[in-house]
DNA sequence: GTCTATAGCCAGATAGAC
DNA sequence: GTCTATCTGGCTATAGAC
C-alpha cells in the first residue's frame, strides 16, 4: 500500500507497478506482488492496465519521461559549455538520489528490448545533440576548450554522472564503503564530477 | 549449438547458459532456451547442475572471474598512474568489445541481489583498492596529480570505461549513430578515455 | 549418461456474481 | 467498479525406461 494521497486507482497502480517493476524488471516482477503493494486485486490491474506487458509499458514511458527533460536542459540552454556541465551535474545527481533504480531500469529495459528506443524516438522533446554539437565545435575552433567531439563529451558527462548509481552494488564492493559512506561520495560527486571534466576540457 | 569444440558436455552447457543467461537474465532465461542452444535435452541440464539456480551461479561466478583480473592490472601492478590509466583503458574496452554483454549482466544481477557481492568478496583476487590508494595519495601529496580521492578516481576510470558499453542502446539513440558508428566510437575511447582522465588530473 | 513423459506449481488472464 | 474463483499455459524439476 504506498502513500495514501494517490488521487485515483490508476496512479495507486502505476506507483506500486513502477516500484515492482524498478526493482524487479519486466520478468521479474509478479502482478499479485504489484496487487498487494497497491492495496487492490488481481482483477483490478487487468482491468484498468489490460495486461502486464501494458502496465509495463506506462511505467517506462512515465520513467523515461522524467528523464528526458535532465538531459535537454544540458543540450538545449544558452549558457557556456562549462555553466553546463556545472548545472547538469548538480541537479542530475540530486535527481538520481531521489530515483535511485531509475537510470538501472531505463538501461535494463532497453538492453532487453532495443526496439523500444525507436518508439521514443517518435516524441518530440527525446533529447537531441544537434545543438550542443554546434556550441562544443565552436568553442573547440575558438580554443576555449581542447580538441574533443561532442558525442565524446556527451557521453562522458552521462557516464560519469549515470554509473555510479548502476553500478553501486559493485562500487560499495570495491571501494569497502558502506551505506552511509557511499552516499557521501554521491554528495561528493555533484561538484567534483564537473571539475574532474572541466579540468579535463578546458585550455590552459 | 554453440561452437563445436567444447570438450565437454558441461562446457558446452556452462557456454549456452552464458549466452542466454546474459542476454536475458536469471528471470528471463529459460531452461528448454538453453538446453536448445546447448543442443542437449533439458533433462540434461539438471543431471549436470542440478538447478536453473545453481546452473546461474556458476555462469554468475566466471563472468566475474573473467572481469576481476582486469581490475586488478590497474590497482596493483607498479607503474604509475598514468600508465596504469592508459594500459587498463585501453586493455578494457579491448577485452569488453569482444565481451559485450559482460558488464551489463554483472550490474544488473548484482541489483537484482546485492548478497553474492559477499560471497564474491570472499575470493583471495577480489579488486581492493588499498595499493591504488596510497599511490595516488603520494602522487597527490608530491603534486604529480591534481588532489582528488582514490575512490572517486577509480569511479570515474570505471564509469568512462564500462557506461558506454552497458547503456548502448542509449548512447546509439542519442548521438544518432548505428552500429557501424557506435563501434568506432568505442574505438576511439581506447585512447581518448585516458587522454581524457590525464588530461584532468596531471598537475600543470 | 541420455531421453521421453509427466508431475506439480505458479503466473497471467478472464468469467461472472455482486 | 470490485471481488472470488478458476481457466490455461508455461516453466522447473524429476521419474523412469533405455
Amino acid at each position: 500500500m504506498s502513500k495514501a494521497k494517490d488521487k485515483n486507482k490508476e496512479e495507486q497502480i502505476l506507483n506500486a507497478a513502477k516500484t515492482i517493476f524498478q526493482s524487479k524488471g519486466m520478468s521479474g516482477a509478479r502482478m499479485q506482488e504489484i496487487a498487494d503493494k497497491a492495496g487492490i486485486n488481481k482483477a483490478m490491474l487487468h482491468y484498468y492496465y489490460r495486461s502486464k506487458q501494458l502496465l509495463f509499458e506506462a511505467v517506462f514511458k512515465n520513467a523515461f519521461s522524467l528523464l528526458a527533460p535532465q538531459l535537454n536542459a544540458i543540450l538545449n540552454d544558452d549558457s557556456s559549455i562549462e555553466e553546463k556541465i556545472k548545472n547538469f551535474t548538480s541537479n542530475y545527481i540530486t535527481f538520481i538520489i531521489k530515483h535511485p533504480y531509475l537510470p538501472n531500469f531505463i538501461i535494463q529495459e532497453l538492453n532487453r528490448n532495443p526496439e523500444f528506443i525507436l518508439k521514443l524516438k517518435e516524441d518530440k522533446g527525446f533529447p537531441n545533440l544537434d545543438k550542443f554539437k554546434i556550441q562544443v565545435d565552436e568553442d573547440v575552433k575558438k580554443g576555449f576548450i581542447k580538441p574533443i567531439s561532442a558525442e565524446q563529451l556527451f557521453i562522458n558527462i552521462l557516464a560519469l554522472n549515470i554509473f555510479p548509481f548502476v553500478a553501486k552494488p559493485l562500487i560499495m564492493a570495491f571501494t569497502n564503503t558502506d551505506d552511509k559512506n557511499y552516499k557521501e561520495l554521491m554528495e561528493d560527486r555533484k561538484t567534483e564530477v564537473a571539475n574532474f571534466i572541466i579540468n579535463s576540457i578546458k585550455s590552459t
